[in-house]
DNA sequence: AACACATGTTAAGATAACATAACAAGAGAG
DNA sequence: CTCTCTTGTTATGTTATCTTAACATGTGTT
C-alpha cells in the first residue's frame, strides 16, 4: 500500500482532451478568416496564428482526417459542421470567460483575455451553461446584482483574511488570497 | 498584407507557461505526500500520479535543476521555498475554482473538480486575487448574496435567450448558451 | 557471501507541437 | 516557353511527456 491518496490517473484528463489548445485555434482561425476576408487558405491560417507553413500543413491534414476541416478544389479551407460547432463552442467560452474576468471580477482586459484564452477550450459544457446562467443573472439589471458588481469594482485589491477565517477560506484551513506581489 | 487580423503570437502564451500542468502535479504530489505520510520518495510520487518510475525520475531531475525540488541524503524529496510556493498557489487556485464551479455555479462536484484541475495552473495571480474577493463577497452572508446563490441553485438548466438578446449575449450578437446536449 | 526485491536511472520509442529548409507544382511575367 | 514567386508538402530536428525495458544499487534474508 504505497498509494496513500489517489489522484490516480484523473489529473491526466487534461491530456486526453479531445480539443487541444492548438486545434481550437486552428479551427477558430479558419472561422475568422472566412468571416473577415471571405475565404481561408493554409497560408492565411499560418499567418494569422504566426506559425510556419509546415506546421500548418501538418495540423490541417490531421484536422481533415478527423473530419473537422475540408477544402474545395481550389484549396480553400472550410469547417465541417462538426468543426464549426467546436469552433463556435470555444469562441463562446472565450467570450464568457473574458466577460466574467473583466466585467465581473474587474480584472484588466489584457489579463482577462489572456486567462480566457488559456481556458476557453477546457471549460466543460456543464460549466459553460452554468456560467451563462450566472452571468445572465448578474447582468439582469436587478437591484442586488448591480450592488454586487459595484461592490466588486470599488473594493480593489482585497486583503488576506484574519484569524477567524472568512466563510470562503474556512473549509480550506488557510486564507486563499495570494500574496499581492506581482506574478 | 496577407495578415488581416492578428491573433499574432499571443495565443501561444499558453505554451510559454512557466508552470506546466504536469509540473504542477509533481509538486503538489510531493506536498501532499509529505503532509499525509510524512515523506515523499520518487516511487511514492510515481504511484500517486500513476506514472512510471522512469517518467518520475526524469521529471524530478528537471525540477531539481530548476531549483523547485531537492532531496536529502536518503533520497527523501522536499520542495524548496520556490517549489512550495508554486505548489501552494496551484492548490489554492484549485480550491477557488472548484468552489466557484460547485458552490456558485452549481455544477456537479465531479465536473467542478475536473474543470478546476484543468485550469488551476493557468489562472493569473490577478484573476486569482479577484476571484477570492468575489467569493468572499458572495459567501459573506449578506442578504442579496444569499439571493443570488439560491437563485442559481433553483434555476437549473437555463434557456437560450430570445430575439432581443439578453444583456449578456447582446454584445456578442448571438446567444452564448451552449446546446443542452450532453458530453 | 549470495540472491532477491525495491528503488532509482537510463535508453529507446511514441505522440504532439513547433521550426527550418528543401522540394514540388501552379500562375503570371516576360 | 522559361523563369520566378507563391503556396503547399515533406524531411529532419527540437522539446516536453509519457511508456517499457534494461541496468544499477542497496538492503535484508538465508
Amino acid at each position: 500500500m504505497t498509494q496513500i491518496t489517489n489522484d490516480s490517473t484523473y489529473w491526466r484528463a487534461f491530456d486526453k482532451n479531445q480539443l487541444t489548445h492548438s486545434v481550437a485555434h486552428y479551427l477558430m482561425a479558419i472561422n475568422r478568416l472566412r468571416e473577415e476576408q471571405g475565404y481561408a487558405r493554409a497560408i492565411d491560417v499560418a499567418n494569422m496564428l504566426s506559425v510556419s507553413r509546415g506546421a500548418t500543413s501538418l495540423a490541417l491534414s490531421q484536422l481533415k482526417e478527423r473530419g473537422l476541416v475540408k477544402e474545395d478544389p481550389n484549396r480553400i479551407l472550410f469547417l465541417t459542421d462538426e468543426g464549426s460547432h467546436l469552433a463556435q463552442t470555444v469562441e463562446h467560452n472565450f467570450a464568457l470567460l473574458s466577460r466574467f474576468f473583466e466585467d465581473v471580477l474587474g480584472v484588466s482586459p489584457e489579463s482577462a483575455r489572456a486567462d480566457a484564452c488559456k481556458m476557453e477550450h477546457l471549460l466543460s459544457k456543464e460549466s459553460s451553461r452554468a456560467l451563462v446562467q450566472f452571468l445572465q443573472l448578474l447582468f439582469s439589471g436587478k437591484h442586488c446584482m448591480k450592488e454586487i458588481l459595484s461592490e466588486m469594482h470599488k473594493t480593489k485589491g482585497g486583503d488576506a483574511c484574519q484569524k477567524p477565517l472568512c466563510p470562503l477560506c474556512e473549509p480550506v484551513g488557510e486564507c486563499l488570497m495570494p500574496p499581492s506581489a506581482e506574478h
